[in-house]
This record gives C-alpha cells, structure tokens and sequence, in this order.
DNA sequence: TTGAGTGCAAAACATTTGCACTGAT
DNA sequence: ATCAGTGCAAATGTTTTGCACTCAA
C-alpha cells in the first residue's frame, strides 16, 4: 500500500547517498538502527529521522527493498534482485534462499531449501500481493 | 519466532473465550483494536492489554493465525485452515485466495487468482521458516 | 534563489509490563 | 486455597511529524 507515487525528481544528498550505500553494501539485511549506526560513522550529525525518512522513500524509488519481520523493528535489503529468504522462527535472523526465483512449486522449493542450507525448514509464508477492485475503480478517476 | 512453548493447561476464561469467538466469527482479519471494539460488547471491562496478551497465547495454542501485515497493527485470522491471502496493495485489506493449498508453481496459482478474484494481481511474497544451524545447536542442550 | 530535504525534539502509535486484585481450577 | 489471568496505568520500543534551517538543483 505505498509506491504508487514514483516519485521523479529526488534530490541527492548526501544522506541519501550514504543511507543507501549502508544498506546496499550489507548483506545482513539490516535494521533501521543497524543503518543509522553504520551512516553516523560517516555523517556524525545524520539524525534517525533521515535515516527512516531516506530508507522510506529509497524503498519507495525500488533502489532497496523493504522487509517485513513477524516482529518489529524492520528490517531492509539492498538486493533488489528477485529472491526469496529464509527467516529462523527462533532468533529471526533472515538469509537469502540459495536459489533463483523459479517456476517451482512451493514444496519443491522447500525440499531444495532443506538440501542447500543448513536450516531446517518447517514451512512458508505466501501471501499475493493486488489491487482491489475499490482500489483499482479509484485509480481510474 | 515464537509457537515453541504449547502451553498445556490454559485457563478458560470468559475474556480469552470471547476474544476467541470474536476472532474466529469474523471474516475480515480482524486488527486488535476491533476485536477489541467487538468483545468490548460483551465484556465492557475488559482491557486492551488483555485482549493482546489472548490474542497471543490463542496465536500460540494455534487456535488462531496471527498475520503479519506490512504496516502495524497486527491483525488475525478465524480460519487456521491452510490458506492463502492476497492483500491489496493500496488499502491493505487482506483477503482468502479463493483456492486450497496445492502443490503447484506459485505462477501458476498467481495467474488463477488473477482469473478467481476481481484483484489485478501484481506478485507475491515468499518467505521460508526454518531453524537455523546456532539456534538448533542451542536447543540440543 | 528556493523548496525538498535535514536535524532536532516532541508526539504518535503499537505493544508490553509491573502490580495489586480476581476468579477458574 | 492457589496462582494464572485480569484491569489499570505506566513504560517501552518504533516510527512519524512540526518546524526552523540548510544546501542541491
């Protein structure tokens, strides 16, 4: 329910250019404090609201993507590439799936997922993503 | 991250039971707050705090879903049946795909939702639960 | 030059917790 | 009778916002 706007024209701070490097130069899927750390140590002054602010809206722009943990804080990634993830139900630690994106069914990809990690995998979330017909009726005006 | 307690013994309260009934009754994956508006009907004393701490345990004893929506408030599910959702990406409302749980492509179930539902639908989010190698570690000792 | 973006502090939200009390077992 | 569960209020953790200021375009 965000990215309808596609913003254009953004301008690019320094801020924005250090908060996205932060996230597209870490593999752990960080947080919002583990980026706003990793930025202070460049721009000291940067406060937590640019931070949220520039991670919102690169998420927005596509340049990141957002994540959704069961439990809070969010978390982002700079791979923007089509992958799936694996999430450990006990610690919430969230890795890539050692796989492309393929034309497989679930429970395929679930066995692969078994083999190729060292996770044991108990299950998944799919959830499809759409307009609603009400949604899509008000775009058209 | 959570579901490894199974609680055995549980008491039966009226407010867990009614929380309960709300949940399960209601067909529109219900946040907290209206399940908190709904059993407050019923019961005019109850607390908030009591709603969320029975939303949790029931989400724990599997007697409901807890769905994991992209922005707060949490919100929850009746049917505990194999299921998928699809959710609108402009307004949030999330909804049953109108197809049980089979083994196939997950681009092939994407294109009959398009086909089932009035939702144009725009992809989908996969994510893997498993046990990671340090916490299966941890929980052999 | 100028308004999008920033820093700061305060507010808003969603959720959790401490504690004295209540009621299911 | 006991203690898990409750109500209340206060605390926590996360995210957002108002506003004066700054700097990229």
């Amino acid at each position: 329910m965000r990215n309808e706007k596609e913003k254009c024209g953004r301008r690019m701070t320094k801020q924005r250019k250090v908060v996205f490097e932060a996230v597209r130069s870490s593999p752990f899927h960080p947080s919002v404090d583990e980026v706003y750390a990793s930025v202070k140590r460049v721009l000291p002054r940067i406060s937590l609201a640019t931070v949220y602010r520039n991670l919102e809206n690169l998420a927005e722009d596509g340049l990141i993507r957002r994540l959704e943990p069961e439990h809070p804080p969010m978390r982002f990634d700079g791979d923007t590439s089509e992958h799936y993830h694996i999430t450990c139900m006990r610690c919430g630690r969230i890795e890539d799936a050692p796989f492309p994106e393929e034309d497989e069914s679930i429970d395929t990809l679930e066995k692969a997922l078994g083999r190729l990690t060292k996770y044991g995998v108990f299950g998944h979330k799919l959830e499809f993503i759409g307009l609603c017909s009400d949604c899509a009726e008000k775009e058209n005006r």
